[in-house]
DNA sequence: CAGCAGGGGGCGC
DNA sequence: CGCCCCCTGCTGT
């Protein structure tokens, strides 16, 4: 990502895959599960109505909340995003409203769609049209203030992870890099894409059945299995609560009874977890505030504040971290800044 | 700014 | 399998 890319243009435009094609500059959006999705034992929130004819219907066990079409765009049009289809939290609005994406993501924030799942746009007849072995299939074509065209979409290949792993590829660079929000909450930096997964990949991946948890390790997969079982087979015998593991009972043990391992260096804090020292650390001693605003100066110790101050503008496609919502895992659509 | 619960990666046994 | 470490999200002051 450039500097070119950076506080000019206040927000995206959402386009088809044919940059080149300003007669066929729309896109679908749609969100739904799917494949990497957490629907399984999900109640459908279906609102009714036959799917339009460019909408595939849910498959077994897939949840379409909402669908969204982006308009056609004059240049300098802000960019629209049509409500087709409202489901669930949203199915009270009527198809055919048009906000602009920006207010759409600001609705999306306001409303706490917990129930959104993936936001995924059907492009399967433009990819049928387009030859090109790059196009990215389900991919939101987002483009940026220098006409690059950067596609975001969910991470289709094997190792996707069920906080939702993004692709985003650069189409000025013709090269697509796999985004795994995790690392890069840790490094900041770009430069710790990964090449996406071809689905030529041979390494074993374990997958759970119950949500779109993935491992590389089966072990971490059985270990994953338990939180979708109510069995918390340690008991603080103190207050008689419950955790799933050792590791969390000992942390609240160490609550009740004031032990504190974990003890600042600079100051006579001290704290149960390493987490919480760590904050700590940031807060009062390094000043780190890892978490940088892309429009403006403020920056914050941690992300949730940061995200706040970012949606309290305008969003900055510059560098974004998706991370998107699905029915089992209750997590808020998020955009925010992680460079 | 801190407390606390939850979850995953990695690693040793 | 158990544990350490780290990160995340929510909440309270």
């Amino acid at each position: 990502m450039d500097a070119a890319f950076g506080l000019v243009e206040p927000f995206t435009k959402i386009k088809g895959t044919g940059e080149e094609d300003d007669e066929d500059r729309v896109a679908w959006v749609k969100e739904e599960s799917s494949a990497c999705d957490c629907g399984a034992g999900v109640t459908a929130l279906d609102g009714g109505g036959d799917p339009p004819e460019w909408s595939l219907p849910p498959e077994e066990g897939e949840k379409q909340l909402l669908t969204l079409q982006t308009v056609h765009l004059e240049a300098g049009e802000d960019p629209l995003v049509v409500v087709q289809q409202g489901h669930g939290l949203l199915q009270d609005l009527p198809a055919g409203v048009a906000l602009s994406v920006q207010e759409g993501v600001c609705v999306f924030y306001d409303l706490e769609v917990i129930q959104s799942s993936i936001l995924q746009e059907r492009m399967q007849a433009k990819n049928l049209e387009s030859k090109s072995p790059e196009s990215p299939v389900d991919m939101l074509l987002i483009e940026g203030g220098e006409k690059e065209l950067f596609s975001v979409g969910e991470a289709k290949s094997l190792d996707c992870k069920a906080s939702g792993d993004l692709l985003v590829s650069c189409n000025k660079h013709k090269q697509q890099e796999y985004v795994n929000p995790s690392e890069q909450a840790v490094t900041k930096s770009p430069k710790s894409l990964k090449p996406q997964i071809s689905t030529s990949c041979q390494k074993k991946v374990f997958n759970c059945d119950l949500c779109a948890f993935t491992s590389l390790r089966i072990s971490s997969l059985n270990r994953h299995v338990k939180i979708h079982s109510d069995e918390k087979r340690h008991v603080c015998h103190l207050c008689l609560k419950a955790f799933r593991t050792a590791t969390l009972l000992r942390n609240h043990v160490n609550a009740h009874t004031g032990t504190r391992p974990y003890k600042c260096s600079d100051c006579d804090m001290a704290f149960v977890t390493s987490g919480e020292l760590a904050r700590h650390r940031r807060y009062k001693h390094t000043l780190e505030k890892p978490f940088k605003c892309s429009i403006c100066k403020y920056s914050s110790v941690e992300v949730s504040a940061a995200l706040l101050n970012l949606l309290g503008g305008f969003i900055d496609f510059q560098i974004l971290r998706f991370q998107y919502t699905t029915l089992k895992c209750n997590r808020q659509f998020f955009i925010y800044d992680f460079e």
